[in-house]
DNA sequence: GCGTTCGCTTGATCCATGTCAACCAATAAG
DNA sequence: CTTATTGGTTGACATGGATCAAGCGAACGC
């Protein structure tokens, strides 16, 4: 069992720090234009800030749901397993984002969040959350938005799945983490890849060889410049444009 | 332009029976435990009822989102397009179901709404379903989990698209409409397809003439009869093994 | 520092599904 | 009733991506 193990230093830091209203991804994250009433009670939400090493679960499939998860740094990645062995990965989760959405449906998690680098998290319980976004009703429309937000990107991962090409689903994949590493103030045109080939291929409906040889011909081409993780984009429109070619 | 005209008796008839107190699709689509006093609230939520014949659109993807949709009766899919003209069915809704989720994020429905059949819609104003659900608070948890259930489900198709062959993926949509259709009170061995061919292989990513030829095996292998659009299913732990097995 | 493991790349081959095409059945239009 | 149209089935063939296999570099444990 992979546990975690809080040190004392970690313990203060949360005691310190754990505040929405003075968190740098609160633009991400939160609604705008809250009063500073609401901003503190909001503050209150936060139950505890946790950090989640590398490799370790958020959660587990078939545990009981009672908190979402805000993620405060650091990148994680959500899969669902068939009984028969098979799994997919079903998203990849960067700082500002939410986890344990589709807990609620059923009050127990139906897929697991592992950490894909030393991450840290708030957790959210979610009565509190129901309760006070019955008052404040920024809090309760933008929770909503954030639902549909998710939805709609699903909708996006089964146009990718079911009409797209092993190339287009690998340029749609990279511009996509560009994009949102641009929002998030890093360079859009240079990171780091968190998870491996297996993951990526699984994410998109692919083998970890597919992926591969979609990269080492994109290098060809021009379009990246690929060195195991590290990812420099050298032409987005050469990208864009290999996904909107007709077949 | 596909318009609705609604007609005389189609009026009359909204007027007297808008009421959700009285439906009989309210275990479906409702919390339970409501007050009475509660229930006659809820009435007031549906702003209209409508028809939509077979072919029109609910709603199209741009346009301005301002109410969900419970489906009353009939048969619907959504679909998205993208730019180069590729299109996806990313699902079918029936009776008791929910449609435009994901226009909450945005603003605007990101996907067509178009009816297999023709069928009645309950318009409600999402403005005042988020103030109801701030005063009730069952309907506002009920509300949270059937957003989750959608993600939930959105996962499921990111699975079959992403992992599953040609034949699971009918049998899975085969067993999921037959559950569906059991949960209306309908049989659950024999029915009607309202969709095409292709409007199925849309949905699970595939080719029309695929499809049919995975029919016909299903048909060669006794797990069910198919006659065109009507479906009898003769052996619904055949097709669950089909999904079970390795490779 | 050295061996082991893990992740990645690349090549050769295979197969599930796509593509193209012909034909048939059901339904709608005239 | 006759014809046009749409949806479905089936066959022959093509191909994108999976599979199998070998080898290599980077990271990690000892």
């Amino acid at each position: 069992m992979s546990q975690n193990h809080p040190l004392k230093q970690d313990m203060t830091l949360s005691v310190i720090k754990t505040a929405c209203s003075n968190c740098n991804l609160r633009e991400l994250c939160l609604p705008l234009g809250l009063s500073l009433e609401e901003l503190e009670r909001l503050d209150d939400l936060i139950s505890t800030r946790r950090r989640i090493r590398r490799g370790d679960h958020l959660y587990r499939a078939g545990e009981a749901f009672d908190a979402i998860y805000a993620i405060r740094s650091g990148f994680f990645k959500t899969d669902v397993l068939l009984e028969d062995g098979r799994d997919q990965v079903t998203g990849f989760q960067m700082a500002g984002e939410l986890l344990g959405l589709d807990g609620i449906s059923s009050e127990h998690h139906t897929c697991n969040a592992i950490a894909l680098e030393d991450s840290e998290i708030c957790a959210i319980p979610f009565s509190r959350l129901e309760s006070l976004s019955r008052e404040i009703h920024a809090l309760q429309h933008h929770f909503h938005k954030v639902m549909s937000r998710e939805i709609v990107r699903d909708h996006g991962v089964m146009m990718l799945l079911g009409t797209m090409r092993a190339e287009e689903r690998l340029a749609a994949f990279l511009l996509n983490l560009s994009q949102r590493f641009t929002a998030r103030g890093f360079s859009h045109a240079e990171f780091y890849l968190r998870m491996t080939r297996e993951e990526i291929g699984s994410y998109l409906g692919l083998k970890l060889e597919t992926v591969s040889r979609a990269f080492s011909k994109f290098q060809e081409e021009g379009y990246i410049a690929v060195q195991q993780k590290h990812i420099r984009i050298l032409d987005v429109n050469g990208l864009k444009a290999l996904m909107s070619q007709r077949h």
